[in-house]
DNA sequence: ACGCCCGGGACGCCCCGTTGGT
DNA sequence: ACCAACGGGGCGTCCCGGGCGT
């Protein structure tokens, strides 16, 4: 017998998943292929039925539990606990924005397009990653103020908007032209724009330097 | 007999054009049906065949001639001659944020998160699109910059690519949320940034102001 | 190329509803596979999806003119311009008791065990087709009553009724052991039956005989 | 611990015979479903495995005990020992046609339409069934003879096929219209017939009477 | 040249009946 | 007695060209 995988229930669950965000990340939700995502995760249709009641179940499942993941490893996780909240949130643009990994584009973003105005079940999943996304900034924001370190005349919401939409549409960018060039210039941007949330001491120089 | 359009090839020709963009529109380009296209057009499959090579050709038509056209006439126009380049430009802004048609979209964003990085000629086409997006709006500013209305020490190309991903971000953030709000927020935020470029008078403002 | 059919859309539609009328008469509605019907028919998927809009459309058209047909040429036609109906009546019913195609039996019979109070559609066309049934074998006694070949105080719609389901439970028990002799036994007694309805003369003799 | 159910074979044996007659009358063997099967009756897909081989194990067991067992309760019991069998047995029929149930028909003779020349297992226990319905009503016929109830050269057999033909013919045209009333029309006419059975004294009058 | 009717294959998702490991 | 997993089709329908009229 070829029994390789000895009954594991939940890493077959997290395979489905796994290889369900690669199919949708890479092809976008509806033109993923249910036999591409369970030939990637090794095993067969009836595995997949078994966990999820469908295509579109499955799509829920990526977005809830992968992509949210995701979002709090690679942009939640760094500037929850930070003492410099404003510096963290810097960090993590610039981070991102060394990033080679451009040429699938931002997952969420991807769905969001895709699937908004679409589908009203992904729609409420993937509105609510964003309103998490800003949340996390926006508190960032909050305790930067609190410290000392950002204005207190800031909106901190229209600023978290503005960041996470900025953040999205760059990302996208790039995946458009298959070149991270585009996130690095919004990167610089807007991390000028961030430094001028901070109290001016002298004389701020708010301005994007010439191109590097 | 039966002839109720008089045989007329241009039209017709538009007509599956505009039937093509507004089913993409809706859809996305590889869940589009044909079949819907050519209902909207009122003709037949055959028609459609006749003038086009196949689905692709016809996406790459739409691309080229109508998201071409409709890039002009949103974005690049209202700028290219504007006596002051720079009010012009946060003119526009202003102007698509105040749109309540945030159900669908902007087309081209939608297009170029679901097919660059899946078909090469979509890309190109949709990156060519961009590039004259971004051409529009750092000659624009480059022509402020001759002109005293904004500062000579700023990378144009940056601060254009940084403009265009930003609104491209803020339309896609409130198709996500079907609500225009966000995209007002961005407008907001994106102003303020851009007066920053402004050569400074006295005592620069460059701060967004609390939430109306 | 291997074009043996000159394109004719009528044969096609023709052939795709005789396959599926033999398909549906051996394995029921539900069980029939569409692809053995076009692999019956000699054509594809896509021949039948432009004939009919699905499965359920192809059966309801099957009911419709296949049926439809079979009914008539079988038990409608014979009675409905005959000199003495009654006699006429009981020919038709020794000529289908001398069949030996019990091995399938009554389509009509079978989609309606089938269908009925599964499908409204189906439930509707084949109540249709009984009523015609049962209405032309009413007629029949009625023009019999008229020439004074039945009784007068015969209901004919009772009568009608009893001989057309009596005929359908033949059929069926016939097909059931897959053996025609309780289809002759019946037709023996639903003969001896319908001579009870002639006026009686001297002496009526309405008893069945020993079996032959 | 999570003993709910206290380990009973017997009685889950009986909850899967019970659900599956009733999941099979109501959808008909093939499409019944062996997930509603288990569902309805409360178990697990194992159970039914352990208890049945397969499928079609259950659907033969589901016609050898409960459709024999529901059998000789409303046909073939009632006539088994009365006094006057002719009376007894119109007695039954009556009842039968006075039934509301007809949604679903026979059930017996739903599954005989449906798998008969299909599964050569199900055609022999559903025969053997009819055998035995048809015995019933024969001997009933005969003990009349011996009586004095019945003519003498009455052939009980025809007649006997005659009846359940009949009767299965007007349960199944009951169904298909979704209405009782040609159960009755034919529950009239059979019993005029089976007077006709009596011997004669003076004058019969073994015709229908106009429709009530 | 232009347009339409008809037909061809190809997957896609769903879901089902069944069997090993516990 | 059961949970987990397995493959095998079923139907839908989609994108696409040949054969004809106009």
């Amino acid at each position: 017998m070829k029994r390789s995988a000895p009954r594991d229930p939940d890493r077959t669950r997290e395979r489905l998943l796994e290889a369900g965000f690669r199919e949708i990340h890479r092809q976008g939700f509806r033109p993923a292929s249910l036999e591409a995502i369970v030939d990637g995760a090794g095993v067969t249709k009836g595995a997949l039925y078994h966990h999820f009641a469908g295509k579109q179940a499955l799509g829920y499942a990526v977005v809830d539990e992968v992509l949210g993941r995701l979002l709090h490893e690679h942009w939640l996780g760094p500037i929850e606990h930070a003492a410099d909240p404003l510096a963290a949130l810097i960090a993590t643009i610039r981070k991102a924005s060394q990033s080679e990994a451009v040429e699938l584009g931002c997952p969420l973003n991807n769905l969001a397009q895709e699937m908004s105005g679409v589908d009203e079940g992904f729609q409420h999943r993937i509105g609510e990653l964003y309103r998490r996304w800003e949340g996390g900034v926006a508190r960032a924001l909050q305790r930067g103020q609190a410290q000392g370190g950002v204005r207190r005349d800031v909106d901190v919401a229209v600023a978290a908007t503005f960041v996470v939409a900025s953040l999205a549409g760059a990302l996208g960018l790039a995946k458009t032209r298959q070149d991270p060039t585009p996130l690095r210039a919004c990167a610089e941007s807007l991390t000028g724009y961030l430094r001028t949330l901070r109290p001016e001491r002298r004389r701020p120089t708010p301005v994007p330097s010439r191109r590097a």
